[in-house]
DNA sequence: CATTGTTTCTAACAATCGTTTGGTAGAGTA
DNA sequence: TACTCTACCAAACGATTGTTAGAAACAATG
């Protein structure tokens, strides 16, 4: 390695770095006020600097948040791809899903709630395609554990497949509104707790 | 009643009727498109009109949201008093107000949504105070039962009461989202399954 | 010290926002 | 027909939006 080369490199690093910075400020406050109703200077109010400067780093607030969305969802995706690669039986995916998306809620939270807001609408642009189609992954996969799992007996056959599988995203996913990391309950914890109620329900015995 | 006071009535059920129709159709683009990211011309173009017309109708943007959820909430909250008057138990308060509120739901489906996704940005406003009000008496409300439910021992006792309210609140309203009164299942076939699903959880007995 | 490249600021831009103003078409009344 | 009231249109208002261009500040290099 050239020291030409590590230069350049270490350079790009701290581009990349700066980068990440400025898009965990922005996300911050794309989670907290909404991405449309945020304009581009309270992102670099956020972030320490006047609205302009924003343009050196980024080519839009667009991409702003294609980039923070993109990270999450990439991350996300190769957690669940372990766990389906795995062969573990239904229940046991069930349960490992479950905890690799609190997990995916303390690490990303901003992107997570972010996701969950502003998908629908940014989905109608063909630059964020990719949502629609994490959906539709989403879909596909908890539909598959779950029908696994009513095959093998171990989930119940009575309710509505689809309902089963809203309310499975929903109640996993919505956490992630309320989630604070340094909470009362560590994320496993409140994972724990989550897969129990699903599971068991809330009647006692 | 004079012949002149029922023309000024009429005239003003007229007017009222037609706000209402206003109403429904911002409701609409509101629910779809998001408060904040909704133009007043987008609602007056689904409404047939242009955008200054609706100012005839309306003070501003802010007050056509204000009247749509203030109005939703009256009523809701209306449905659930008439519940919690009725000295039903823990168990039966907790399946009439699920079913009440999918009924909120089959009927203001359009400004739950807007509740939802809008209530924490316009709550900071004072003029949306009782958007957070509404929050804290719901966080009452369940929790009231939730506890009443432990004691009675017809709960489970293991699982955090925070969470557990979370949890339920949650899985009740983010059914709005995806709910279609034309949809396969009727309301009330819902909120049966839904029940089930929270009570006695999706394992297999 | 002079020079270069990187990052931010200053200051504006065209477009669009919520909102206002003045006018007008049409129905109802005398 | 003349007048009035209701409901809307046409056109603009100032403010704010995302974005851009050129200059200034800064750190690093020679």
């Amino acid at each position: 390695m050239s020291p030409r080369r590590r230069d350049s490199e270490s350079a790009a690093a701290a581009r990349a770095e700066r980068r990440a910075e400025l898009l965990g400020a922005a996300a911050k406050v794309f989670a907290s006020r909404g991405y449309a109703a945020t304009t581009v200077r309270e992102v670099a109010d956020a972030a320490g600097m006047l609205g302009g400067s924003l343009y050196y780093h980024f080519d839009s607030k667009e991409s702003m948040v294609d980039e923070i969305l993109s990270t999450f969802l990439t991350d996300m995706w190769a957690a669940y791809d372990r766990v389906l690669a795995s062969d573990l039986s239904a229940r046991e995916t069930f349960q490992a899903l479950v905890a690799e998306s609190f997990r995916c809620i303390d690490r990303y939270r901003e992107a997570v709630v972010i996701y969950q807001n502003e998908s629908k609408l940014l989905g109608e642009s063909p630059r964020f395609a990719y949502l629609a189609e994490s959906q539709r992954r989403f879909r596909e996969m908890w539909l598959s554990v779950l029908d696994r799992g009513v095959m093998d007996g171990v989930f119940r056959a009575d309710l509505d497949t689809g309902l089963l599988y809203r309310f499975v995203r929903d109640t996993v996913w919505v956490a992630a509104s309320w989630y604070r990391s340094d909470g009362r309950l560590p994320a496993g914890e409140i994972a724990r707790q989550y897969v129990a109620m699903v599971l068991e329900g809330i009647l006692k015995d």
